[in-house]
RNA sequence: GCGGAUGGCUGGGCGGUCGCUUCGUCGGGGAAACCCGACGGGGAGGAAAGUCCGGACUCCACAUGACACGGUGCCGGGUAACGCCCGGCGGGGGUAACCCCAGGGACAGCGCCACAGAGAAUGAGACAGCCUCGCAAUGCGGGGCAAUGGUGAAACGGUGGGGUAAGGCCCACCGCGUUUGUGGCAACACAGGCGGCACGGCAAGCCCCACCGGGAGCAAUGCCAAAUAGGGACCUCGUGCCAGCAAUGGCGGAUGACAUGCAUCCAGACGGUCCGGGUUGGCAGCUAGAGCAGACAUGGCAACAUGUCCGUCAGAUGAAUGAUCGCCGCCCCAUGGGGCACAGAAUCCGGCUUAUAGGUCAUCCGCGUCG
RNA sequence: CGGGGUGUAGCGCAGCCUGGUAGCGCAUCUGUUUUGGGAACAGAGGGCCGGGAGUUCGAAUCUCUCCACCCCGA
């Protein structure tokens, strides 16, 4: 799975799917994943931080740390064919140690996929 | 030393590892758009914020003036412009340094001034009262008065003296109005004369006066591609086409008995306007401009202007400018640990307003102590 | 980027234009009625009028400025 292709969510009917199918949060975010029925396999991910965050500086550091996650712990723990939404939730994203936010990443992956 | 006033500056630093975006050079791939790799450079703020004003820029409309509507409002200057800034005047606050003020007009007109009170506004009024006269006398009636009390935010000038039955009244000063002179570009200030007790307050109530303002906004606007549809309604003649070197000429049909001209009617585009339908992709606009910061010179009290030198300037589009680790700096509990303000560009610029931990500089004022 | 609106008692709204007394309905509390409850009737309490300045003698109301929320248009 070394040659996973990552690719950004940009619109906003993809993000409404993604909600409406599997969630699991942990302290840190929220995640919503999809598998879609097409062959493509490519991975997308999409990251969401509403205004409950904070101000406009809280809500980028919090985007911030989700895309460096994302690119360090999706490529090994990611199913082609998927489409992933990280949803940064109030002061937890932003202030949690790094590596246990790479954690809550790894365990919701897992949890989404096995049930 | 303590307390205070004003105006500036700063807004954590260094290094390692891994990333994002943009520009340049080189190499590779590709028909091209472009993609991949290496190296090098750039990459949030004093408020980027709120969106309260003013412009630049783009499109649309447009002869001019007036009305309507909205805004501004002491005077002079600065500026591309402003509701901003500087200087001055007037008023208010503070022992002072200094700070605050939407600060034109109430004889152009209309309106309002609750409660209380006799009376709340262009010519008044008499509640408690005061003075005097008469009588049948703890009172009643006639006449005179507005100085005193009371009410109120505000009562038809204030204070003092003389005079009076009480008063009107007279005089002086202050205030007000008016006028003359002097100083000042002006707002205004100062001085003198005259007036007589007469002209209350609110225009951030309507209004009057002076000045300013066409509308919309970078999702503006232009081009390309894809996709749907090859639709509908209305309008009419040149900037189009043809001939010609050019001047110039010609360009559908019907009726007015024929032709030209003219008039009327009909048709009508590869043109224009609108409706309906489709697309929510890419490129341009897009970042170097009334630039900004610093130094010096000149003019100016200053805001600022002019000139020279040097430096610097991001352009993203589900939206980059970071993640993480170590050392140092500052603050708090004091082993060890925790924290480091307000806050993120979205076409650009000039202001205003609001948020802001800490550090630092300069000038000035008051008090205390020592010499 | 531009435009409009709202904020008043626990809840939903008047009052603002034209400045002086903040009112209505539901809810709450007390009492009457009932064997008890509900309903009904009578009465009572509850407001720094979103925050801060200003104008005025006096501001929920007028003006300025912040805050929060909602709705439109491109």
């Amino acid at each position: 799975m070394a040659d996973v292709i990552l690719q950004t969510l940009t619109k906003r009917a993809d993000f409404i799917r993604a909600s409406h199918a599997r969630r699991q949060g942990t302290k840190g975010i929220h995640l919503q994943a999809r598998k879609r029925d097409d062959e493509d396999p490519t991975v997308r991910v999409g990251f969401t931080c509403s205004k409950k965050v904070g101000n406009a500086v809280a809500r980028n550091r919090a985007k911030r740390r989700l895309r460096e996650i994302a690119r360090l712990v999706l490529p090994e723990a990611a199913q082609p064919g998927w489409d992933y939404v990280l949803v940064g939730r109030k002061d937890a994203t932003a202030e949690r140690p790094f590596t246990a936010l790479q954690d809550d990443l790894k365990r919701a992956l897992a949890a989404v996929h096995n049930t």
